[in-house]
DNA sequence: CGGCATATTGATGTCTATCAAATGGCGTGG
DNA sequence: CCACGCCATTTGATAGACATCAATATGCCG
């Protein structure tokens, strides 16, 4: 059930090193100036109750937050994808640990410097709490997931991932592991992996690879075109 | 599985002339002056897909937001207690349908009016922000409860209430049915009341009534006392 | 090619849902 | 005051879905 051996944890235990190509400014979420970053697979960006410093937007790649419960079972928050905005489930510390899913790029904001702006800027306190709003939003979707069936949890994340994922004309792109999907949506990775069989011979999705999924059916074509 | 028979959800949609004892002024939540407002049992504060004209505070009694899902089952997403202030999971209109679970007080204070204090007393601003934010920490709990077991999540939401509920020097008493429990844990009414018996005869609690209940065990016990 | 991580498939067990019936609590009217 | 009816809760029997344990397959990189 859980997810990562000792070793994978330890391995990625050293995100320092992958830390690099540091430009001082780069244009940010809110019209922040930012600093670039760069985080390799699997390497740490914040730690669960560490002290919430910066706010966060994607430029590539993709980033998951996530806790681990007393059983050593790990349950991912939220995946955020390129122009995702994330950091918000935090007043004075985090309270999920974020990690890169795959080789990722972020602009870091300082949380400090947005709060002196927003004091006087009304504008930017709106958009401060409309942002924390629609992450509140995400998680009851998410939550309303986690009530249904393997089936409908596992569609309900394509349909998820057809709006907002990299995608080509016909197929999306997923960046996570059957394991991140499974700890998404508190499944097991078997159970993730049948369900995708399933709906591939029920002919609703195909599987050029495992990390490619195309949708066959109308409905989801329609999200995939959309947006 | 689902909660309420046509019959009840009937009932139910008579509440204006559940409303009473409006009171031009009252002290209301960030020092806003509300308007009192009664609601009977089962009697809707607002409706999903609602504008979002008011945010509430509970002076006494309970509410439980909630979506019907296509199936039919009814999600509790949250419940309120008193000193609560809920109608955050909103920005233009609401995402959830908010009812009374007993005979309940609410204060309600103009959305827009707080909006329009907001832009110059940055003070205000920032206490929205925080409890927009707080109701995203309760979310991810919540969430965090949907993948445990039976027994966990019940006891979960036992602690909980613990913390938060109306209770006596020895015991908590809980405003709402098994049924709303069952809609807020995901699970059925079957297995929250077979949960509650064993855990009565496992003396981890006791069950002077169905609505009362006694925390056996010296860490809810703690819980109990605390706040 | 070999080694390792990820993913799939198979066999079996457990937990919770479902279907069904009995019990308990409480207010109303006789 | 008691009997009845209604609703909430509990209890029982069974089925189904997902987890668990185990093995095999696939893909990737050195």
């Amino acid at each position: 059930m859980h997810t990562q051996t000792a070793a994978s944890l330890e391995i990625n235990r050293r995100p320092s090193s992958s830390i690099s190509s540091r430009q001082p400014h780069a244009e940010g979420p809110f019209g922040m100036t930012g600093t670039p970053m760069r985080f390799a697979r699997n390497s740490e960006i914040y730690g669960e109750d560490e002290a919430a410093g910066y706010l966060y937007q994607v430029v590539s790649g993709a980033v998951r937050t996530y806790k681990i419960l007393e059983d050593g079972r790990r349950q991912i928050g939220a995946f955020y994808l390129p122009g995702d905005i994330f950091g918000f489930e935090a007043s004075e510390t985090h309270i999920a640990s974020a990690e890169a899913v795959c080789e990722t790029r972020v602009i870091m904001v300082k949380r400090a410097a947005l709060m002196v702006r927003a004091t006087h800027e009304k504008d930017l306190a709106r958009q401060l709490w409309d942002a924390t709003a629609q992450e509140l939003r995400r998680s009851q979707e998410h939550l309303m997931l986690l009530i249904r069936s393997a089936e409908d949890r596992v569609v309900g994340f394509l349909h998820d991932m057809a709006r907002r994922a990299v995608k080509t004309a016909t197929a999306i792109e997923l960046p996570m592991s059957r394991q991140d999907i499974a700890d998404y949506l508190g499944l097991t990775i078997e159970t993730v992996s049948r369900t995708f069989t399933q709906l591939e011979q029920n002919g609703i999705i195909s599987l050029p690879t495992s990390r490619r999924v195309e949708l066959r059916n109308r409905a989801m074509q329609n999200r995939l075109m959309a947006a």
